[in-house]
DNA sequence: CGAGCGATTGATCATAATCAAGCGATGTGG
DNA sequence: CCACATCGCTTGATTATGATCAATCGCTCG
């Protein structure tokens, strides 16, 4: 990434930025979308609910992650985001946008990039929920989140963060929480992860893969473009 | 929509324009994408296929939409895309979508826009398999596929044209056909939908909105965008 | 006419949901 | 500093939704 990338990003990165709780949300289902909001720290998490309660977190936001690129051309949000860390964030006003865009042209690609891979992740959600069992379902989930993790430098070995409950890993997965807490049991008793106060473990993850058919190509870390990294600013 | 709009359009689609038959694909997981494909007239759609056969279709297209946005910035296919019925499309090679793009951002914007619904649809198909019942879910698609039509003009009062199979269906709602079947006859027999030799009636659409959980805003039908519809060159 | 496909039905099974209760750690107010 | 409330995790018992296995039927097409 070049001085004049750089430089661009930080005057992206380098407006407004805010601070969350837990549980609190970016913005809301209904909320009129204003600006973009790129995540600089903590998880957070893109979700939808129905009238009776139910509930389906339909992505996870990493550090670095845009959380809703070119959301304002759309009138309403169809769906909140939340904290589920901590967190903190810029918020990036249309107008910096487009204009850090319309200069860099490299930034724009990598916004771009970005775009195609979170629908490629869509998609694999779809699949993951559609498809596979609740052991490969969770498997598969845990695998994209270590892989995702490890191409921005935030895994330790074989370990990385997973700071979330196991609700959530329900409310991602489509799964009860009950049958979650079960089928980490069984991922456990396979030796496939550990998972202890926060901390991801996975000790074979060539297995871990096989059983939860996890192919990353998905994911795209062969990046041919530029990569835009909000850590990097 | 301007005459301008609508030369640029023109442009767009008037390159080379193929035909297929059912089950054929348009292009294949680890291919190479290198063109724009936009859906001409037909029934086409994504899928992704496990190692073990199990299949999930992702997205249907119906004529006008846009099969695969920017798709050459991937350097591979992470799915396939397919016929349903016999189709025709254009392809846009990379060249003529960046020069088009670029002369004409009414065209772009809308290419945008397209993208954002499409994504918009992907989370909501995850909502959908992930938290509703298979009632539910096959209603709730059938809710989606009639407003879709509608916006394009392709409904005829309460009825639609629904040409795939229980099998394809199965494999968008992640339902095997068996119970498909049964749940299709089920919401006959609460009088929610008709469906005879490839034409679905849906005679009481508001019931059957309320029993899926159907809101579409999700659908953002109220575009502020310009409208690009490939019907329409 | 026979093959193949899509839809349908029946019987049985399995995965995951539901309902309910308890445990351990953390945190807070009296 | 203790009492108790809360939260996240765990366990057990039971139920239900949807999967699986298997067969039949009608239709179209070569």
């Amino acid at each position: 990434m070049s001085a004049i990338d750089r430089a661009a990003l930080d005057e992206l990165v380098g407006g407004r930025q805010r601070r969350l709780q837990a549980r609190d949300d970016i913005i809301r289902e209904g909320d009129r979308p204003e600006d973009m909001n790129l995540l600089l720290t903590g998880w957070a998490c893109r979700y939808k609910t129905l009238e009776d309660g139910r509930r389906q977190i339909t992505s996870f936001f990493l550090p670095g992650d845009i959380c809703d690129l070119n959301v304002f051309y759309l009138r309403m949000m169809d769906h909140s985001i939340g904290a589920l860390t901590g967190i903190t964030y810029a918020e990036v006003p249309r107008a910096t946008y487009e204009r850090v865009s319309g200069r860099h042209p490299r930034i724009l690609q990598a916004l771009t990039w970005d775009t195609l891979v979170a629908m490629a992740v869509q998609r694999e959600w779809t699949v993951n929920i559609g498809q596979r069992s609740a052991y490969e379902r969770i498997g598969h989930l845990f695998c994209e989140l270590f892989y995702r993790l490890r191409a921005v430098g935030l895994t330790d070995g074989d370990s990385c963060d997973l700071p979330f409950t196991q609700i959530d890993l329900a409310d991602a997965t489509g799964l009860t929480p009950v049958h979650v807490n079960r089928t980490l049991q069984e991922l456990r008793a396979n030796g496939l992860i550990r998972l202890d106060r926060r901390t991801l473990t996975l000790p074979d993850l060539a297995a871990l893969k096989r059983d939860a058919l996890f192919d990353p190509t998905y994911l795209h870390l062969d990046r041919e473009g530029a990569h835009l990294d909000a850590n990097d600013a």
